[in-house]
DNA sequence: TCCATAATTCCACTATAGTGGAATTATGGA
DNA sequence: TCCATAATTCCACTATAGTGGAATTATGGA
């Protein structure tokens, strides 16, 4: 990943509305949500929002596809993932017990139910 | 975590300057990075520097120690993973084998050489 | 074709963030 | 005390980001 990439990524999610956006579509995967519904759950104007939800592609955070008269909403766990790892990149290389730990701090705790393969 | 240190720490780390100044601190953990250091590898000037320095730690991303003449810059891994883990909040809620998949992409890769307990 | 709904784009305005030279503060050594 | 080094603060200036009303574009149904 490319500096570039990282700071539009986290310029796109340092944003209290884009934020909530994001995190409201993290929660709504893997099937998203309506531009329309998700204006109405935030309370926010149809265009900002619009232009939010246009940084975050950008940043390519989330995907969208057309159906009917809606635009629905995905987030990208991919690009996280990898923006993840570009934040903790090398992290490990000098203290794997400090980085594992954090690891599991992280992601474990929520993410493990029936996790890994 | 409130959306508001959320956004700050998202905010700090969305500029290519500072976002390099953070990664440099991760990879020199746990010892961490005079100022002086930082400005030198970097090639920028140390007030520019030294003020991106104050927005990591308002962000609570680096502390600081004073040694000598020198101030000391380390990374915060505690609130790297309390950020980490306001970003994937309710992931796995929905579909653990999504988020899971992304726990170990994110971090497995690096960070297990001896990683979990 | 005509209307209603959904979403986006345009635009002017306001507010916030970034920049680096110069001055200041902190510390250590002679 | 005096000097050198390290880091921070002050300041004026420039550049970028955020805001929402109004107009426009896209789609579906009658």
């Amino acid at each position: 990943m490319e500096i570039e990439n990282a700071v539009a990524a986290l310029s796109a999610l340092a944003h209290a509305g884009r934020l909530s956006v994001f995190r409201m579509l993290v929660q709504a995967s893997p099937e998203g949500l309506a531009a329309g519904e998700i204006a109405r759950r935030l309370d926010v104007p149809a265009n900002s929002l619009s232009t939010n939800l246009h940084i975050l592609s950008h940043a390519q955070l989330v995907s969208s596809r057309r159906d009917g008269r809606s635009v629905i909403y995905s987030a990208r766990h991919d690009s996280m993932a990898t923006l993840l790892e570009y934040l903790m990149e090398d992290c490990c290389g000098g203290s794997p017990e400090i980085c594992g730990q954090l690891a599991d701090t992280v992601l474990r705790s929520r993410c493990t139910e029936e996790g890994h393969a």
